[in-house]
DNA sequence: ATAGGGCTTCCCGTGACTGGAGGGTCAAGG
DNA sequence: CCTTGACCCTCCAGTCACGGGAAGCCCTAT
């Protein structure tokens, strides 16, 4: 199968399939003209990268869940430990935004929005935040 | 003022601060000897740089704030719409990181963590997902 | 005189691709 | 047989917002 078939059943973009095999994640035969061949296990592989990628994980995950993926003696306690630090780094990356949009709604909220020059979204980045006021304390 | 000072009044690092020179967001003066000289005018717009990129404007964002934030005749609706599109992408990338978080932590918690070898997680990723499955439908 | 700290510029690396240039290959139609 | 257009190939550069580190100048204190 070439890669742009590989593509369309996969999800994945030819380029990005290109990478996926220039960082080692696939290993696709070559035909006699050059052109990558995908047999059913790297589609498989493409399929499960997709997904993990979808779910967030960073590529160094994806290369650590593809050998558990691919290792039966595996243990679930394995995987469970890579998915559990991926949901902690996205926690924390939901409460960082979680913050910033708590903060900026209530800039937006307070701002008429209209063709004065007056306005608390300015005034706090200049220096009105919280943070400078702590600072300042 | 040198770019040490600076950078501990401000909170950015120095490294931070010649970059946003490099990209003409800053431009203090020289001393003599060859060293940026930062006057209060910099400095104020350091401050307001650290303050918005940790509301997570981007760059450019940070550069069309910091013209608004100069501009006497600025409207205060000039200034609410960039924020409005930066909470409107804080939104989007929001309730992509609960999906993510929500099919995640059901894996995870569906997952024994024990040392066999069955995983949900690695099932999810091998094919056995919602997106999986729709696309098989 | 020397040691240390701070400052300068310059270049490379990050993550995970994306775009584009320049060229080879293949199947279909005239 | 030739052309057209859709594929495919490799390699290089750019993205975003810096951070690390090298090589070298400057300033102060001892």
């Amino acid at each position: 199968m070439n890669i742009g078939n590989a593509a369309v059943r996969s999800g994945l973009p030819p380029k990005t399939i290109r990478y996926y095999e220039d960082i080692g994640l696939v290993r696709p035969h070559r035909s006699a003209n050059g052109y990558r061949d995908f047999g059913d296990a790297d589609l498989h592989k493409l399929v499960f990268l997709a997904r993990a990628r979808s779910l967030g994980f960073s590529i160094e995950d994806c290369r650590a869940l593809l050998a558990l993926y691919e290792d039966r003696r595996r243990t679930s306690a394995d995987v469970k430990r890579v998915a559990e630090e991926h949901l902690a780094r996205i926690d924390r990356k939901l409460a960082e935004l979680e913050s910033m949009r708590q903060v900026l709604g209530q800039l937006v909220e307070r701002c008429h929005g209209d063709d004065r020059p007056e306005c608390p979204i300015i005034d706090d980045l200049a220096g009105g935040g919280a943070d400078a006021k702590k600072a300042v304390a």
